[in-house]
DNA sequence: TTTATAAATTGGTATATACCAATTTCAAGG
DNA sequence: CCTTGAAATTGGTATATACCAATTTATAAA
């Protein structure tokens, strides 16, 4: 039925996928591709390497899980142009230009609010009876435009009943906890670990879902040290490094 | 040739390796699987499931990569023991319960250790010549024999003449330090982020490839201020939470 | 019993093929 | 010029098949 695969035999030095990855990031390293620029399609590409379809596109996922790709249905492959190449194809690893997020113009969108009984994880963390009722917000961050995080807020429901709808009014969580006698608050402490995407969330931070995302959960704290929210979300890592 | 393919109109709800994915995920969750059990071949679970082989392999990766699942080859797929359970079928998360790395035995491993001249980057982070020679060490860091972070560490190799034997033969950074009038020094900062990891680091952390890793930059300060070393590493991101 | 070897098992890679789904392109119509 | 809609392009999913490579298991020899 098909050639009677030669694997092993074959002219192409170690071949296969992780091979054929290695010299479409070469070719791109070496500017043969431009940055922005798009790839050849799949079909061709596979016919220039002289491997199936399949194996390019192998090839392919493993370039865009490492940042330098940018894939698009129906449209086609693309150099990304931030260029992050955290990579070197030693083992070392070189991080992107710090993306002075000081100086970018950051915004939030609420993407959904509702009142729900706190599970045990959240009820803990907010000092409430478990299957009291919370509110739980997500929101996404953008700085200029491009998503950065999506986060799960969560907190008491009867103490910060329509802080949802103040917070749509005013833009502001900060602004809006005024309202509710808190004049300022701060982070108590932050857990930060790294995981694949869920496709929701892939999908709020418009970034691949081989990309993974820099994953954190924290609670947030007034003056008197009483717990006011717990947070858990995420950055996008191609977009986003923590500075701690 | 195949049998025409019927994508669409299946019987299978919305068919595809997500669905066979997630009717796995509640297998495993319903305990229909228990944890630390193997699983059934992807021979069999291809034909118990209805699908090709293709489609549930795919459908077993991205339960590898949610960390539900360990594969090795030639032996099977095993239902992690440690369940993290990161994932909540919604679009929420819930972190695993901390690792108490305190009470944890930390050793340290020395990979390797060579004097390499300076790249643009390191020479920058380190206030040297681009050019000069740098000692760069690559260790591994392990709790309880589980490998949980690997680091290349640069310095100044002529400062830091014979520091490599040194930590071999004391295995301790901060007590080899002393021999070159370093009797203590703190992390400036640290720059986090995550990505996949390169397949050497996935070999040294002994895990999955599909699993991200917690990366990270930082430099290392003595009293004075002077720049000790820089480091660029990366955690495992199924056995690490960072807490700031 | 232990050791060495062969066979079976199981995951990993690769090919060819077919069709679906989103996007882009382009020609026709207003 | 703009809109509409068909056609082409391009990535996404799926099947069947074959062979490679690491591991495990069974078997034979010492």
């Amino acid at each position: 039925m098909e050639e009677k695969n030669r694997q092993g035999e074959g002219a192409k030095a170690a071949g296969g996928w992780a091979a054929v990855a290695a010299e479409l990031r070469s070719a791109i390293g070496e500017g043969k591709h431009a940055p922005g620029s798009r790839l050849p399609s799949e079909r061709a590409l596979s016919e220039q390497f002289g491997v199936s379809r399949v194996t390019m596109r192998r090839a392919i996922a493993e370039l865009e899980g490492e940042g330098l790709l940018r894939v698009a249905r129906g449209s086609g492959a693309y150099v990304r142009c931030d260029m992050p190449v955290r990579f070197q194809l030693g083992d070392k690893v070189r991080f992107s230009k710090n993306l002075t997020a000081a100086d970018a113009n950051l915004t939030r969108k609420l993407v959904s609010a509702r009142d729900v009984p706190a599970n045990a994880d959240v009820a803990a963390r907010l000092n409430l009876q478990p299957g009291e009722t919370v509110l739980e917000m997500c929101a996404v961050a953008y700085a200029d435009a491009l998503p950065v995080s999506v986060v799960m807020r969560s907190c008491s429901a009867q103490r910060f009943r329509g802080l949802a709808e103040k917070f749509v009014a005013m833009s502001s969580f900060t602004a809006a906890l005024k309202d509710y006698g808190v004049t300022d608050y701060w982070r108590r402490s932050t857990d930060i670990t790294a995981r694949m995407p869920t496709e929701a969330e892939a999908r709020l931070l418009q970034q691949s879902r081989l990309m993974p995302v820099l994953a954190y959960a924290g609670e947030d704290i007034d003056a008197e040290g009483t717990i006011i929210s717990c947070q858990i979300g995420c950055f996008a890592s191609e977009r986003v490094v923590v500075t701690v």
